[in-house]
RNA sequence: CGCGGGGUGGAGCAGCCUGGUAGCUCGUUGGGCUCAUAACCCAAAGGUCGUCAGUUCAAAUCUGGCCCCCGCAA
């Protein structure tokens, strides 16, 4: 996923743990995705298992994508993982391909109990996947095996699932199919978007990666294998599916609008002589029929809708290309003002 | 030097090309109508037209610099 600033709260979360007095001998790598794969090495040496307190963890190293240039002007910028690595001094590599034959040597000298992998951005090659010690750990954002792949997030609201939530998993050759060590579940309100879930569950991830870890060195966490039949993917999102499409429910609109924010977003064409993208921030579905032909503009006691095949989608905060987002109301004012009028 | 749109009373916009009275839809305030109202009618207040400089008898409008916002792209 394009959004590296998931992997950070996890980041955050074992080096705060590194941080604790009792460590000593212990070693963590972080390794991040486009952002992170953490390598967590917390050190425990044969002899220290049987202390009851939690082993020390130590983030030795974190492995993120190359820099890129972002944002107008194409300025280079750090992931927000190497900021947040940079800011607590540890160890940063952003290895084009982290595979690669000659990057494996240096993965073993972190002598790591763990990688732990949170959208990375690249796949790890089964060499890489069997240097730690107790293997590689994969934070997902659902509820596995259902949302694999690239887009669990979105692809939970679009498929209009009353909950998801977070797995953490052993990693394997094979994309998301590892065996499932922890699951934290969260409810998905009818107003939630991508936005609030994407922070909510890096959150709930972050939570979770200690007790995995701890879990798995304890042996007290098993893992337990994906069940196949229930096995549904989460396809990579494109801009092309920002474009909507009227000839659909209005519910599914809303499902949409709310999936897609803030990346790629929704929109559609609309104007006369000259149409243009109108981006929809938010809005809400309503059950009303209305006889209007699928994608027509229309304005009902001061709401600015757009007729669905069924039901109507109303919106509440659009954006035009080139401009900030207002409000429905603020939209409807300079129509008015230009003289023109919606049916 | 990646491409592009924009900054006009409190909000959203028009006006700019073809310099010459500050406009529209709302909001606000006061009054009227009404059993009543977010509805309707009347009236009023409110703007250094982002900023600096230039051209001109005259600049929101033309020219150049700077600041800020946003879309694309990543």
């Amino acid at each position: 996923m394009g959004t590296p600033e998931f992997a950070v709260p996890v980041l955050e979360a074992l080096i705060a743990e590194g941080k604790r007095p009792a460590a000593i001998k212990a070693t963590t790598e972080e390794n991040s995705k486009t952002s992170s794969e953490i390598e967590d090495h917390s050190a425990i040496e044969h002899s220290s298992i049987d202390h009851s307190a939690p082993e020390p963890v130590q983030v030795v190293a974190v492995y993120t994508q190359p820099d890129k240039p972002v944002g107008r002007g194409l300025q280079m910028q750090f992931s927000p993982i190497k900021q947040v690595a940079l800011k607590n001094h540890v160890p940063v590599f952003t290895p084009e391909k982290v595979s690669a034959p000659e990057h494996l040597e240096q993965l073993k000298q972190w002598n790591a109990d763990f990688f732990v992998i949170v959208a990375y951005g690249q796949i790890l090659k089964l060499p890489v996947i069997q240097t730690p010690r107790y293997g590689c750990i994969n934070i997902h954002s659902s509820l596995l095996p259902r949302w694999r792949g690239a887009a669990p997030i979105q692809w939970a609201i679009l498929g209009g699932d009353a909950e998801t939530g977070v797995t953490t998993m052993q990693i394997v050759p094979k994309l998301d199919a590892g065996d499932i060590l922890l699951q934290a579940k969260t409810k998905i309100s009818p107003t939630e978007t991508a936005s609030s879930l994407h922070d909510r569950l890096s959150q709930m991830g972050a939570e979770l990666i200690l007790p995995t870890l701890r879990g798995v060195l304890n042996q007290t966490v098993k893992p337990q294998p994906q069940e196949e039949a229930n096995v549904t993917y989460a396809q990579k999102l494109t801009k092309e599916m920002e474009v909507l499409d009227w000839t659909v429910s209005a519910i599914e609109i809303d499902r949409k609008v709310r999936a897609l924010n803030p990346w790629p977003g929704t929109s559609f064409y609309w104007g006369t002589s000259q149409p243009q993208k109108i981006k929809i921030k938010s809005g809400q579905f309503r059950t009303e029929q209305t006889s209007k032909a699928p994608g027509s503009l229309f304005e009902s006691q001061g709401r600015l809708c757009v007729a669905c095949s069924e039901g109507i989608y109303e919106i509440f905060e659009l954006q035009e290309e080139g401009k900030r987002s207002i409000k429905a109301q603020d939209f409807l004012n300079g129509l008015k003002g230009k003289g023109i009028k919606l049916s």
